[in-house]
DNA sequence: AAAATTAATTAAACAACGTTTAATTATGGG
DNA sequence: CCCATAATTAAACGTTGTTTAATTAATTTT
């Protein structure tokens, strides 16, 4: 059969990014091939083919809707008020959680490298540039006189802190500490470095 | 022709783990494969599966020999004497510069996830503590009172820290933010940290 | 309404992959 | 010299990502 237009374009796109959730999630990233997604949405490799251009540009804009919601988990975990430390802490849990849910759909968005050109979009750049400003704009009301470029630095070191953190824990590589310290952990790192970026201690 | 052995199991085995190294690091990990390797030692698949489980296992052995490197070449960074802030930071751009003088090969210690049993061999485990120990061992002296267990964990959230900066950076994951920028990252991470764990600015 | 065009979908092919199997072939001891 | 042993390979299997040509349904044209 041919032409059947069950379902169009956007559908089965829609579908297709819904299967590689599902597959990843429940087995991983090294679990998934483009037949199996196919299979899942009742279709064959040709038509994935059609939608997108390769297994490579599927996982690409899996990843992006995780970062949609990695960032939109953030944003409603940091809210409004609030101890301005105290908010960089629900940042940084809220992140540990995120990745803590769903290990394996967190862990390809840092796994996957980019095959040809070696650049990811754009556009995909500016989804993991929002994440650090979301820690820029809770740095800033207890940076003090810091200049913009150093707010930038902070909130890239701390991040990439909370980040390393994780992955070694997801990964099984801290030494004998298991994944259930990682918000302790986090904490360590977040506390300890404001009270060095702030000069002052926290009471 | 069989019963060659022109080189022991040892030898091959040997070679083997050089012709991993050399493919990885000039190709990086998905440009990776038993046949690969087969042919870059003169050999068949076959005679790789003679001395390996499988390809995981090889791979997991090669990581042993990074984790060994990496090991070797942070503990001659570190040094015995002199200030025990700049030691760690010694140590913190030794991490760094290994990672940058060999991404590829860095990079799949962390990325390459065990297969089967899901658990990574206990000598691996104690390569990795091994590490930690490390930190540990330059944390002491400026930890003041800080209890044994208070160290491990400033040990592993600071290494976290610096580990998740390199991550980040290498993956092209920072924001913007170039690999250049990585030792001030690192130093950043390190310098604040430090002054909110020991409590005192330093000159 | 029938025919011709267009586009969606599939089946089949390709090369490469990890891994296993059976068949070879060189070496050692009798 | 022959036989048993063990090293090595060739070939096979199932799976992978991707491309190709063929098929088929819907749309347009006549």
């Amino acid at each position: 059969m041919a032409r059947r237009s069950d379902h169009s374009r956007d559908e089965i796109r829609e579908m297709a990014l819904s299967a590689v959730e599902e597959l990843v999630s429940k087995k991983g990233y090294e679990g998934l091939s483009a037949r199996k997604v196919a299979a899942a949405i009742g279709y064959t490799v040709g038509t994935l083919y059609l939608v997108f251009e390769n297994l490579d540009d599927l996982v690409v804009q899996v990843n992006a809707r995780t970062l949609d919601r990695l960032n939109l988990q953030m944003m409603e975990a940091v809210g409004e008020i609030g101890d301005d430390r105290q908010r960089l802490m629900s940042l940084g849990q809220s992140y540990i959680r995120f990745a803590e849910e769903d290990p394996h759909l967190w862990e390809m968005v840092f796994k996957h490298r980019v095959p040809r050109n070696g650049q990811l979009p754009a556009w995909y750049q500016e989804k993991v540039s929002r994440m650090f400003a979301q820690v820029e704009r809770c740095l800033k009301p207890i940076a003090g006189h810091k200049t913009p470029g150093e707010i930038a630095q902070a909130a890239r070191a701390l991040w990439g802190g909370v980040h390393g953190i994780c992955i070694l824990a997801v990964t099984g590589k801290l030494g004998g500490v298991g994944v259930e310290s990682v918000p302790d952990l986090a904490e360590s790192l977040l506390i300890n470095y404001l009270d060095g970026f702030t000069g002052s201690r926290n009471p």
